[in-house]
DNA sequence: TTCTTTGCAAAATGTTTGCAGATAC
DNA sequence: GTATCTGCAAACATTTTGCAAAGAA
C-alpha cells in the first residue's frame, strides 16, 4: 500500500504563535520558546509532566504556567482523556481524540466526522461544539 | 421492606439495582442502600463529595468505594465534566452532558442525537461510542 | 529600571489505600 | 463465624499558588 502523505498537522505556524504570545502581553522567555518549539515539533498530545521531564531545567510549575498562557492566546489547547493528566497539543489540528474506556487507547478521528452533529447542536440547542477541549469515549475494536 | 419510590427517567429499576449489587458479590450495607436510594432519587448527576455531604455519617472514602462497586455492576455511571470532580448518576438515562467550556453550564441532550455519529464511528473505525462516560464540550448560548 | 517570569516549596483538589474494628450474611 | 465493608488517617496524583530571586523589555 502507498503511504498517504500526512495532512498538514496544523494550520498555525510557529512564528505566528510566537507573535501571539508576545501580543498577549507576554514575554518571550527561554522556557517559553523551548516549550513552544517542543509542542510544535511533537505535533501530537503531550502532558505537562512529560514536557517537564524532557526539559529538566524547566520546572513543572513553569510548564503549567506557560501552557496556561499559551492557551489564553490560543496557540495550544488541552483535552481531558478521561482519567489521568490533561494532554496538550499545538492548536489547529483537525482531529479529535476518541479514548477507549477500557484500555485508554487514543484514536484520532478527523474533526469533520462531527460536522453534522455540530450543526445539529447549534440548530436545536444553540450549543457550539468545541472541538479542541473535547474527547469522545469509546470502546476500541480490541476491547469490544 | 421495599420503599416504593417514584420512578425517575431511567430504564433501571431500583430493586433491580439492589439485586445487581448483591449478585456482584457485594453486601447490602446501610451505606450502600442509602447511597443507592439517594442516587436514584436525585435522578441527575451528583459528585462524590456532594453525596458525602448529604450523609455525614458516611465517609467520603466509603462513598467512592460504593460508587466504584455500583459502577462495576452497572447501576451507576460517571462522567468527567471537564475540570473538577467526576459526576455520578443512575444508569440508563438516555441523555448525555454538554458542558460549556467557558461557564461550566451543563445541558443535557437526548442521546439519540448521537446515533448517526455512533453508527459512523463503528462503521469506519470500529469504535463503539460509549454514551455513559462521555461529555461534549460546547459553548453555551450565553457564552457564544 | 520596571514589570514579568522563574524555581522552589507548599498548598489545594480530587481520589485511592492501609488498617483495625464493625457489620452482613 | 468469617469474609466483606466501614471510618479514619495517610498517601497519592494532578494542578495551583506565594514568594524571593532572575530575566526580558
Amino acid at each position: 500500500m502507498t503511504t498517504p502523505r500526512p495532512a498538514p498537522a496544523t494550520t498555525l505556524a510557529f512564528d505566528d504563535a510566537m507573535e501571539r504570545v508576545r501580543e498577549g502581553g507576554g514575554r518571550i522567555t527561554r522556557a517559553r520558546r523551548v516549550l513552544l518549539e517542543d509542542l510544535y515539533d511533537v505535533g501530537g498530545r503531550i502532558t505537562a509532566e512529560e514536557l517537564a521531564e524532557r526539559h529538566d531545567d524547566i520546572d513543572l510549575a513553569t510548564v503549567y504556567r506557560s501552557l496556561a498562557h499559551f492557551e489564553e492566546v490560543g496557540v495550544v489547547e488541552h483535552v481531558h482523556l478521561g482519567h489521568g493528566p490533561a494532554a496538550y497539543r499545538w492548536s489547529g489540528a483537525r482531529t479529535i481524540a476518541a479514548v477507549c474506556d477500557h484500555c485508554g487507547a487514543v484514536t484520532d478521528i478527523p474533526a469533520d466526522e462531527l460536522d453534522a452533529l455540530a450543526a445539529r447542536l447549534d440548530d436545536r440547542y444553540g450549543l457550539r461544539l468545541s472541538l479542541g477541549h473535547f474527547a469522545l469515549s469509546v470502546h476500541c475494536p480490541a476491547c469490544s
